[in-house]
DNA sequence: ATAATATATGAATATGTGTTCATATATTAT
DNA sequence: ATAATATATGAACACATATTCATATATTAT
C-alpha cells in the first residue's frame, strides 16, 4: 500500500498536529466522547485562548469535530482511525520494550 | 488507561519526530525491512547529511534502529508498535472517511 | 437594550526546528 | 601509510510555531 507525495504530507501534518503535549492531551480527552472548551482547560491547564488556538487547528485538520451545544461548544475525536492510531501509541509508551535486545544507544 | 504526565510528553515527541515529511519518509521505508543511509537518501531525494541528522533524531527516540553491515549503516522500525501507528495512519489517509455527514468545517 | 458566560481570533514574540554547508569519523582497499 | 566510500556531526540560519495578551463574536439571561 504506497502512499502519494501529497498522502505522506497530509500524513506528516497529522502526525505533527499529535506531536505537542498540550495538544496531544487535548485529543486524548476527546477520545471516549464529546467534551467543552472549559473542560478542556481546566484538564490541560492551558489558557481558554491556547486551547482555542489548538482546537482550530486539531479541527482544521479533521482530527477533532465540533458540535454547538448552547454557548458550549463539544469536541470529540473525528473518527475511528484517529482513536486507533492514539490508543496504539499509548499502548506502545505503556508497555516496557518490543524487540531487540538493547543494544547501545548513547555515542559518547 | 490513563497515561502519566511523563508517558504523554513522551508519546508527544514520538508523534512529533513522525510530524515531518522527510523523517516519515524515511519511516515508513524503513518499515519492511533494514535500509541503508544510501538508500534513504536516493528514495527521500533529500541531502545525505539531512538523511543522518533526522535519523539520529529518530534513533534516539527509538523509532528506528540501526545495524552496522561493513561501511553501510541500516536502519529499520525498531518495533511492532511503531509499524502499527505508522500503518493504522497509513490507513486513515488511504480512506476516504469514517463517521458524521461530513457538516461545516470552513468557518467563513 | 445590557450584562454575563463561553468560545474564538489577530497580533506580537520568543523559542524551536528543518536544512545547508563544511568537516569529521569509520570502514575497506591499495 | 594514502585513497575512496559511507555515514555522522557541529555551526549557522531561515523559517515555523507555541504561547500570551487583548479583543471580538456568539449565546443566554434579565
Amino acid at each position: 500500500m504506497a502512499l502519494t507525495s501529497d498522502q505522506r504530507i497530509e500524513m506528516a501534518e497529522m502526525f505533527r498536529l499529535m506531536g505537542d503535549p498540550t495538544r496531544l492531551n487535548i485529543l486524548i480527552s476527546c477520545l471516549d466522547g464529546p467534551v467543552s472548551v472549559g473542560e478542556l482547560t481546566k484538564i490541560t491547564g492551558a489558557s481558554q485562548s491556547l486551547v482555542s488556538h489548538h482546537l482550530r487547528l486539531l479541527r482544521a485538520a479533521r482530527i477533532l469535530r465540533a458540535t454547538r451545544q448552547g454557548r458550549h461548544m463539544f469536541y470529540t475525536a473525528a473518527d475511528a482511525h484517529i482513536r486507533t492510531v492514539v490508543v496504539d501509541m499509548m499502548d506502545h509508551v505503556g508497555e516496557p520494550m518490543d524487540e531487540g535486545p538493547m543494544e547501545e544507544e548513547d555515542m559518547g
